[in-house]
DNA sequence: GTTAGCACTCTTCTCAAATGAGTGCTAACA
DNA sequence: TGTTAGCACTCATTTGAGAAGAGTGCTAAC
């Protein structure tokens, strides 16, 4: 079977139907609702096509129809119009342009909660590839050294390290510019065991204790900070009935608790490789917590390799056109908002 | 009416089972499950008698009692007998010691959800009353400074500035000199402007720059970090059918999320002085979202003024013994653990 | 003071009937 | 050949009545 332009239309307006209500659409609402003249009948005639198709299911015999994941991803594809919107109090985000990282991302995922009434998730920016641009060992007290570092994006990193006898300020600013010396303008990942050694070697091996910071100062270099996720909106889960029940929500709301289990919402295939925004619908994803869900990502890049993604997670009758839109916007903000610099 | 040994072991033995349960308990399960050897009639004369006293209530006619928030509150206090527990996984928790405060709160509170299956949190100690120890102004690159604040208690704090004009070796050693020892050893609150001023003024006011610089350090000093809150064991809620329906579920998800507003469980009065440890049963909850729940919380002190909270947050028919004693362990723990440094 | 017994209350469960939304199919129509 | 009116049919949902069951309060007897 074909799919026409009148089965197209019906299609998307039992979705578009469908995405309002939450409820299975009959033939007589579709009949009434299109302009395309027809009766309740002959709309029924097409329905069982489109179901035979696999766009649309009967959730039981007497019931209208809803899409299944088939049909949404028709939608999706073809027949969503999604253009950038405006995001309400979008204005505020802007001001936080000079505000820590941290902070601009937690007011993005809230703003993006408040304006899509669905669940968010934002995660920082990978700084894996960066370059270390600055490093910095201060004395604090007798005891204690303070280990400052600066990554490329200024991404500062610190620890404060415990040291068993006292390092005076000539060894201090020595140990300073071997470490600067040697490091910088390094990726993480390119510091390897030979050069520690090496330092240590440079740095003298009468002291012990300067070998045990130079290896403090490489493990902060190196602690893989865990992804970084911040998520706003959870409530909103509650809205959606089909959601709500307690075996889902309580599923969902741990996952959007444990932030560790959201990383595999983020699955980067080539779809909208483009535009950077991605689709997954219930059954596509994943995570098995968002079996019945619907999620839609976006990749966004503050340059210098700096890329982090923003998710929304809502249900299946997710509003696609506005989550698309918003996400485009939203994206394009945060891509511009450094680069412009 | 008095309140007599008998009432009360029957009292007792009502909540034990309600607690239990979660289902009103009827005169002939408290005759067959004490040692009063009395029976069914008996009870019921006695439980009319602790309904009229306020300490039990009757959800309809024909059903069982169930303890009321004055009941709950005389168990609490006179009945219950919490004796510190073996927190399961504790030992994992104490190997964290030197890592990241951080990192331990958030170990504690995950333990705490885990062994009580309720939702918990704890606060961050405040560090407003701490002294200054240490502060580091260093050139990250041409129009970045690294400003680095080190407080008693080993909290780091850290901002990056951007300067217009580049600052030179010799006005950067200046600063560093002149802001270590004009505010270091002074209480953030002790900082006021016309220090700011007089500082201005000795760095000397031909470069406007070095006065912008000295307000973002200020700034940062006094940066009132909104009271960090981590939480875990959310989704325990929905363990808890009086809790889980959507109203209720909704709200304390959304108050456990917006942790702003959990502020207000740490109500800090008198009752359980002693202990530190406070209990507050639904009505008497501050916070609107919490009518529904108990809160348990206890205050940890690590030493150097820093002071935090944990609470733990369940149905009014929370474990009281097992909350309160595994609070006391803990707290003890946290307590000990930088004390004894 | 305690207890057995009984009438009474009120929730909950069950089941059947009524309701109603929506379909599929057929026959007629353009 | 495509469209439509009409009707029988299906099935989830609602409704109401009755039965069951848990538990009480009260009385009278021990």
């Amino acid at each position: 079977m074909e799919m026409d332009e009148r089965k197209t239309k019906i299609l998307q307006a039992i979705i578009r139907n469908y995405l309002d209500t939450g409820e299975p659409v009959g033939s007589r609402t579709i009949s009434k609702d299109t302009d395309l003249n027809l009766s309740s009948a002959t709309i029924r005639n097409e329905m069982a096509d489109l179901e035979e198709m696999g766009y649309i299911i009967q959730p039981h015999t007497s019931a209208g129809r809803i899409p299944s994941d088939k049909g949404y991803r028709f939608y999706v594809d073809t027949l969503m119009d999604a253009k950038e919107r405006e995001v309400a109090d979008m204005k505020d985000m802007l001001l936080d342009r000079q505000d820590k990282l941290e902070d601009m991302l937690k007011t993005v995922v809230k703003l993006l909660a408040k304006d899509t009434q669905y669940a968010t998730m934002i995660t920082a920016p990978m700084t894996h590839m960066n370059k270390l641009k600055f490093i910095q060992l201060s004395r604090v007290d007798a005891s204690h050294l303070l280990a400052v570092v600066v990554i490329e994006g200024n991404v500062i990193r610190n620890r404060l390290i415990e040291v068993a006898e006292e390092i005076d300020d000539e060894n201090l600013l020595k140990l300073n510019m071997l470490l600067n010396t040697q490091l910088n303008g390094l990726a993480m990942e390119e510091i390897n065991l030979s050069m520690v050694a090496r330092m240590k070697q440079q740095a003298g091996i009468h002291s012990g204790v300067i070998g045990d910071v130079i290896d403090e100062v490489i493990e902060t270099l190196s602690e893989d900070k865990d992804l970084e996720v911040y998520t706003s909106g959870t409530n909103n889960i509650f809205k959606y009935p089909e959601l709500a029940d307690h075996e889902n929500a309580s599923r969902l709301i741990t996952a959007f608790e444990e932030k560790e289990l959201l990383g595999d919402i983020i699955q980067n295939d080539e779809s909208g490789e483009e535009t950077g925004i991605q689709v997954y619908i219930g059954g596509e994803n994943k995570n098995t917590s968002m079996q019945d869900c619907s999620v839609v990502t976006a990749t966004y890049d503050l340059g210098d390799g700096m890329k982090g993604t923003i998710g929304i997670v809502g249900p299946r009758r997710m509003d696609y056109d506005k989550v698309v839109g918003t996400l485009k916007t939203i994206k394009t903000k945060l891509d511009d908002l450094y680069r412009k610099e």
